[in-house]
RNA sequence: CGGGAUGUAGCUCAGUUCGGUUAGAGUACGCGUCUGGGGGGCGUGGGGUCGGAGGUUCAAAUCCUCUCAUCCCGACCA
């Protein structure tokens, strides 16, 4: 086969760069730092949206929408946020362009000038808070608790498709509470959304945790996180959920009187996910062949190709695959009969490869008279000729074998790429040497946290929730601490 | 914003050092044909303001000046 990815062993970031351009899954656009999304690629973000949006709903969210562009004024109501975000926005000044009085094509009016500088919203808490103002007097107003499906911007200095775009598409959750604990129960709620939705859906493991301090949300009190290992050995944020304390509600003077009569400020949350999952579902299982699609999220879990010389063939060929992609549709899986004339089988069984099609099955004369199919799962890449008989059973079972593979692989590799460490030196070592997730010991301090950033561009990526109590000494300082966190270097 | 590099066909690039026929290749695209069980063969055709502006010269893709854009490496980040 002609070799149209470089290999993920000869250099991994032009490995997915040839990748997300040669599934056709995404391109650069005339605008620096932003994408777009084709037509195969934003049919699985719109696989991802549909899941997420029902577990949202399930777990009693509701969607709505608010403003792209956010008044400069209220970035400047939370002190850490526009700490977090000011170097990072995108200002509208003017609303009004002219010709050119000097015939040099059209300019921005001079007389345009806004009376405020509007933002494009890097992320939405402001403009909600000062929205939920309104909306919040009483304890039975509470809680609220909404979602939106938007676009935001942050002019990021280095871009990468999916990884890091100027403009991205995401999710951003917002949520209203009377206690501190039922915001706290609700950030942990949508984590663990986040978590059973990669595992599941994704099929890749990821670790939930919190951040430390210094990795925190800008505004936040605690952000909890799931971390995905990439197979360059690389850590990806997937997801954060974060609880706000009343933060953004002292900052809008968002206030409600309890049952006891007393004004009270609310709690608050937010929490998201970004075409960023893109990427780490890319990078997660995906080989030198080309992309590998989890069957639960891929916008074509079962491909036909025929195979044929003369007319006649072609019908005979077509009558059997025709009759195969009804029973498939009955089952709800989705199936395309690639009758294209155009292309060689050859060509095509290239192509579907790279874009990760999970089953693909050919059928030729060949076939037609031994009442068989050729068979190739994409996982493995094997290929076996099977009876055409009870075919689509065997598929309805194969794509979940092969749901279930991916993810094992994927789990495989993380144990595989997780490592203990004791000491500075071996955490150096085993950096260097085999990347990946380090568990150590460290005093809790946001100076030795630096410290190891700079010295070996591991950050903590999260101290996990589910770790184990263990007594120990931080592997910089010798202080003492009472968990292992997880170091890495991330995205 | 610091350091480095690059702009030539839709795409990837050669040609620029040392100026000189009609600016090339691979790939993609069109047509014809043989084909078809892993990105096919042969034939043939179309496609270029050589990033832009100015200059030097009999002559500029090539030399000079300015300019615009993009990419890579750092600081910043979902």
């Amino acid at each position: 086969m002609a070799k149209v990815l470089t290999s993920r062993s000869e250099n991994y970031s032009q490995w997915y760069n040839d990748l997300v351009l040669k599934a056709d899954l995404a391109e650069n656009s005339a605008v620096r730092g932003s994408m777009v999304i084709k037509p195969y690629g934003y049919a699985i973000w719109e696989n991802i949206q549909k899941v997420l949006d029902r577990m949202f709903k399930d777990t009693g969210h509701e969607n709505a929408y608010f403003p792209l562009f956010i008044p400069k004024s209220f970035f400047s109501k939370e002190a850490s946020h526009v700490d977090g975000f000011a170097k990072e926005c995108a200002v509208v000044t003017h609303y009004r362009l002219m010709n050119d009085p000097n015939g040099n094509g059209i300019i921005v009016d001079p007389d345009a000038k806004l009376e405020e500088e509007l933002i494009v919203r890097p992320t939405s808490e402001t403009i909600i808070w000062s929205t939920y103002k309104n909306w919040i007097q009483s304890y039975r107003d509470l809680p609220i608790k909404i979602n939106q499906w938007a676009n935001v911007v942050r002019w990021e200095m280095r871009t990468r498709l999916f990884l890091r775009t100027a403009e991205f598409l995401w999710q951003e959750g917002h949520t209203a509470h009377e206690t501190k604990q039922e915001a706290i129960d609700e950030t942990v709620t949508m984590i663990n959304v986040y978590a059973e939705f990669a595992e599941k859906y994704m099929a890749m493991p990821v670790l939930k945790g919190v951040k430390t301090e210094n990795e925190r949300f800008a505004g936040a009190l605690d952000t909890y996180t799931i971390e995905a290992l990439m197979q360059d050995g690389k850590a990806l944020q997937s997801g954060t959920s974060h609880f706000l304390g009343q933060n953004f509600a002292k900052a809008f003077d968002v206030k409600f009187t309890s049952k006891e009569g007393k004004e009270e400020y609310v709690w608050a949350t937010s929490w998201g996910v970004s075409t960023r999952l893109m990427g780490a579902l890319i990078m997660a299982h995906s080989d030198d062949n080309g992309l590998v699609l989890p069957p639960k999220l891929a916008p074509i879990q079962v491909v036909i190709v025929p195979i044929y010389r003369k007319e006649e063939e072609f019908k005979q060929v077509s009558e059997v695959a025709k009759g195969i992609v009804s029973k498939l549709r009955d089952m709800n899986i989705e199936v395309k009969f690639d009758d294209n004339d155009k292309k060689k089988p050859g060509w095509k069984f290239a192509e579907y490869e790279l874009k990760g099609v999970p089953v693909r099955l050919a059928i030729g004369p060949r076939d037609v008279q031994n009442g068989t199919v050729e068979l190739a799962r994409r996982d493995t890449l094997e290929k076996k000729v099977i009876p055409v008989e009870g075919v689509e059973k065997y598929i309805q079972g194969l794509l979940d074998e092969i749901q279930e593979n991916i993810y094992r692989k994927a789990f495989d590799f993380r144990t595989e790429k997780t490592t203990k460490v004791d000491s500075y030196d071996e955490f150096k070592k085993v950096l260097k040497e085999k990347g990946g997730f380090i568990l150590a010991h460290w005093d809790g301090t946001n100076e030795t946290e630096q410290r190891i950033k700079e010295e070996t561009k591991a950050t903590i990526r999260c101290i996990p929730l589910d770790g184990e109590p263990e007594e120990g000494k931080c592997m910089v300082t010798g202080k003492p601490s009472k968990q292992r966190v997880v170091f890495a270097v991330a995205y």
